[in-house]
DNA sequence: ACCTAACTGATAACTATTACTAAATCAAGC
DNA sequence: GCTTGATTTAGTAATAGTTATCAGTTAGGT
């Protein structure tokens, strides 16, 4: 025998092609914790390996420190936001013939190519348009990050921490700060792209917020 | 005052201007030792760091493990031998039209692209043809670097650490191997592609031996 | 010559990933 | 269904590459 079916291996494929994203062996750990809380990481590192190696995931390598997955494994491009990180496929038209992904270059027998944009998302554009007056606003140079406040960055852990929306009370009860405070701190990740809110008075952590309290 | 001009600044540059590779940091300090033994390595990540920000030098990202560092910083692309990590420059003509380094895709704002090429350099296309009877040749799979014995790693390591061309008695010396086993494993690398002789009696390590013992 | 921000070497700390271990689990054959 | 043994797991240690820290040194303006 030689490749198994584990219920950890099904859940974290299933959970990263769930979430059309490019996530991170850490990020999609988290994801993958909610639903089964006893997961190593070791685990989703290894299983990782494995799906990219049978050809079911693809391994990413773009730019930055971490290494990403993507459950498309078809032929396309990506664009990552030098702002926030966000890491997203491009399909190029007409671009077969120019930049071609086999062949010869300078004496190299060619077999594969890479090549990713940067730039900045719709999202962080419109957050570096707001008035610089607002305090707690990113500077649009980067260093959100930096920004925020060791209580807000409880907040958002806490709520990186829950599966699927949440009331402020759940955040209050897993931070231990005051529930008003919370109110508060929600607002601001809010205005700052961190946080959404999918449901009226439900509160859920958005890609921005996951990378602004860890890579 | 910002920036000083430090010897030990001047030589990194240096260095990395004269050996128009495509050098970690790691491999930068290695040469940079010979002429400032007593520099650290962390004068070198700063540095590397600091003249990548002023555009005096580029600061790679290429995939794999480790960030290289580029002294030609107009615009070009990347090749990558999949087997011996050798990274290049190529000048692609007519790709500026249709592989746009600026402009907008999917709602991003473009502010770079970055293209890589994989395949296999001239030279592993030429090593991996020689008949596979040769027990020290590489098994083209990219596991040439498991291959290497203890002594081939301390014959490698010491011509690293030398300045320049050497002969094999300084090896022996440096290694305190009998000078005839030496000569030997010195012509086994030879053979590997880690080992070149650029003066008749001398030899040198090639970038793939670098490779090859780290990295 | 003096002063001080910029820099250095040495080393600890950190982050992402891989390796290792004993224990648990899947599935093939009875 | 039970046995069996290779595969996989959770937990953790180890590793590689890079960054941070810090006390002492130095460049370069005054």
């Amino acid at each position: 025998m030689s490749v198994r079916r584990t219920s950890q291996r099904e859940i974290i494929l299933q959970e990263l092609q769930k979430s059309r994203q490019h996530l991170t062996a850490d990020q999609l750990f988290r994801v993958v914790r909610k639903k089964m809380p006893r997961i190593s990481l070791a685990t989703v590192y290894r299983n990782l390996e494995l799906l990219s190696e049978t050809g079911l995931i693809a391994k990413l390598e773009v730019s930055g420190r971490q290494r990403r997955f993507d459950s498309e494994v078809v032929g396309h491009d990506h664009v990552t936001c030098v702002q926030c990180h966000r890491v997203e496929n491009v399909f190029l038209e007409g671009m077969k013939e120019d930049c071609p992904s086999h062949g010869v270059v300078d004496g190299y027998t060619i077999k594969g190519r890479r090549l990713e944009f940067f730039g900045l998302c719709p999202r962080c554009q419109k957050k570096n348009k707001v008035p610089k007056g607002d305090a707690t606003m990113g500077c649009g140079c980067g260093c959100a990050k930096k920004m925020l406040t060791d209580e807000q960055k409880m907040v958002l852990q806490a709520m990186a921490d829950f599966h699927g929306p949440c009331v402020a009370k759940d955040i209050a009860a897993a931070t231990g700060l005051e529930a008003k405070l919370v109110t508060g701190k929600i607002a601001d990740l809010k205005k700052q792209g961190f946080v959404d809110s999918p449901v009226r008075c439900k509160y859920g952590i958005t890609a921005d917020g996951r990378t602004a309290i860890k890579g």
